[in-house]
DNA sequence: TTCAAGATTTCCT
DNA sequence: GGAAATCTTGAAA
């Protein structure tokens, strides 16, 4: 058996577990971003889990593979970066195995390490430290994190990768599940509660 | 070929 | 509280 070592890049194996699993055990590990040599870095607070062919919300619904896609369908630690509404990246972790098309957005990170950094990447919207990641496009923007990075394997060596913090349940906070945000077009699926966040969290979106 | 709407955020009223 | 910014995608024409 593996030794699970805290700090260290989660491996394939963690990615490809069940999507809902994933997204749930993703909280309060660590996202890592590398840029020039310096590390900005945040805890995951907030995931939300898509469930690929029958979902409606997810990109994937129905086989969908398209050239924006495309990182869906990965074996699970890629990661899948899409552009939306023409102009926010989003940054999402594929799961399962390759040809499985299902994917957990990362939707908040709570800022650690780097925040000067990260200011300087979301400008003047940024007011407090909350406002600096507390939404899927913010994280991306404030991890300077766009297509260029779409499609690369996080558990080999890459600018960007998740940390392992704890291989327990989170302690620190209880986890909550509701639906997810911004998919009231998805039918019965806009209503399963596949959203994932910390209570009381101020960095969790809205 | 054209069109509407989206896994969002920001700024203005 | 509401509108605007603006690329991708699937459905309509």
């Amino acid at each position: 058996m593996p030794v699970r070592q805290l700090n260290h890049r989660l491996s394939r194996s963690f990615f490809r577990k069940k999507v809902t699993e994933v997204a749930v055990d993703l909280i309060g590990q660590r996202l890592v971003r590398v840029i020039r040599g310096k590390r900005l870095a945040g805890i995951i607070v907030e995931t939300e889990a898509y469930l690929g062919l029958p979902d409606q919300a997810a990109h994937t619904f129905n086989g969908r593979h398209t050239e924006r896609n495309h990182s869906m369908w990965l074996d699970g630690g890629h990661a899948y970066i899409y552009l939306t509404y023409g102009m926010h990246h989003c940054l999402n972790m594929a799961t399962g195995r390759e040809g499985e098309p299902v994917a957990v957005l990362l939707r908040a990170i709570e800022p650690t390490e780097g925040l000067d950094r990260m200011r300087k990447l979301r400008g003047q919207a940024a007011r407090q430290d909350k406002d600096l990641c507390s939404g899927p496009a913010k994280l991306c923007q404030a991890l300077a994190v766009d297509r260029r990075l779409d499609g690369i394997d996080t558990t080999q060596n890459s600018s960007l990768w998740i940390e392992r913090l704890r291989t327990q349940p989170y302690a620190g906070s209880k986890i909550i599940a509701t639906a997810r945000v911004g998919v009231d077009y998805a039918g019965p699926w806009a209503h399963k509660l596949l959203r994932f966040y910390l209570v009381n969290n101020p960095h969790v979106s809205r």
